[in-house]
DNA sequence: ATTGTATATTTTGTATACAAAATAAGGAAT
DNA sequence: ATTCCTTATTTTGTATACAAAATATACAAT
């Protein structure tokens, strides 16, 4: 496996797609972005005409992302977006945490100098983007340093995993760090990780980042 | 949430079956059974022909099994059964190990009495079929018993990734109880197992189940 | 024999057409 | 008016038909 490469996914993902592919990123957007809110009806007609398509793409669309988890297919009945319960994000969150915890106790032990090196400054970057208020650079630079975390432990399920989970959780997310004052102890938990990084303390590093979630579970939970 | 029904999810899945899940139960079947053995060529029309359905049911299940992770879609070349490597066995088996190690602590912390009573009662039957020497039933109890496990740990998200990895897997832990003396060693892991939920020591459950796992690929490792 | 190219065949992707549900609309009876 | 039943209408599920790739085959040139 190519881990030092710096596009691993980028290079496979290159693969022709297909039409239902489109389809399918196309509504996860719409998911994603709130234009197809939580509880609405997928209404296959209007949907279909909109994007173009015909139905059998778009009911495969439907399929892969019903088992994503952002969609629910009720048999003869039409399809949800999926919404989330306090306790479906709860779960959700409680899970990731762990999972962060594990990838980032085997960062420190697998990752090579330089990558630790390039999350580093990927902190950095975040850091400079929070002092200017730009939050959403910070905010994409946040996705990508998690999402990297999860690719240099090394391990293809946890990543698989941790990248379902955070699209589902996309949404709320964001919501999470719009009040200001939760974004200043998200940087300081981010400072923290940052120097267990440095230190390789896997054991550290994977506290904080459990942390980090607990609390964006405090943030986010009167919001659902 | 209804922890203390013994049959969550069989109420849940009394909903109509449409075609298309008939037909990704079917493949999965096939593919955990081995009769559909890895990297083998999905031919749509014979499969199609062989189980009396459509395209178009089949290729949604297809696309199901793909999200899956049991079947590899390329785009225009056709599908193949999924082919684990070590490492990807490896991956699968170090994150399993983590989950479970988690379950284990939120069982001894949630679940009730009765659950626990459940659980080790079911232990009881385990040894009961390992003494017979049947070892079908003593594999389903197993499965039984992980699965209830993640059940009563009271996070439905945990519950999910753990089922799907299994799913995975299933073909390979088959496999892996499949010597004598291997066999041994997990019974002798399960007797450590009841002891800890007896004292609802989710530290030593963990633990326990864990190792558990990482000893799976002991087993197997060799044969993949 | 080997390579290359053109053509035929198969396989895959998408659209449409038809069937079977489910939902909505329109009365009749109370 | 409310409930029930019957009949349209819409929506969902599945099959088929057509289009576009990919693969295989046949043959010529070297």
């Amino acid at each position: 496996m190519e881990l030092s490469s710096p596009f691993p996914m980028e290079a496979v993902a290159i693969e022709k797609q297909t039409l239902h592919d489109q389809v399918a990123n196309r509504i996860r957007d719409l998911i994603i972005e709130g234009h197809l809110a939580p509880g609405t009806r997928i209404d296959e007609t209007t949907l279909v005409e909109q994007l173009g398509v015909s139905r059998t793409p778009f009911r495969e669309a439907l399929r892969t992302l019903a088992a994503e988890g952002l969609v629910i297919i009720r048999p003869s009945k039409g399809s949800v977006v999926r919404k989330l319960t306090a306790q479906d994000v709860f779960s959700m969150l409680e899970l990731l945490s762990h999972l962060e915890e594990l990838a980032g106790r085997l960062v420190c032990q697998r990752a090579s100098d330089a990558e630790i090196e390039g999350l580093l400054e990927l902190h950095d970057d975040m850091l400079a983007r929070y002092r200017e208020g730009d939050r959403l650079p910070y905010y994409k630079l946040n996705q990508e340093f998690h999402s990297r975390v999860s690719q240099l432990a090394s391990n293809e399920s946890l990543r698989e995993v941790q990248a379902n989970i955070q699209a589902r959780l996309k949404r709320i997310r964001f919501l999470g760090n719009s009040k200001p004052d939760y974004w200043a102890s998200a940087v300081s938990e981010h400072e923290q990780m940052a120097a267990a990084l440095r230190k390789r303390d896997g054991e550290a590093l994977g506290q904080v980042m459990a942390q980090h979630l607990m609390n964006t579970w405090d943030r986010v939970k009167d919001n659902i």
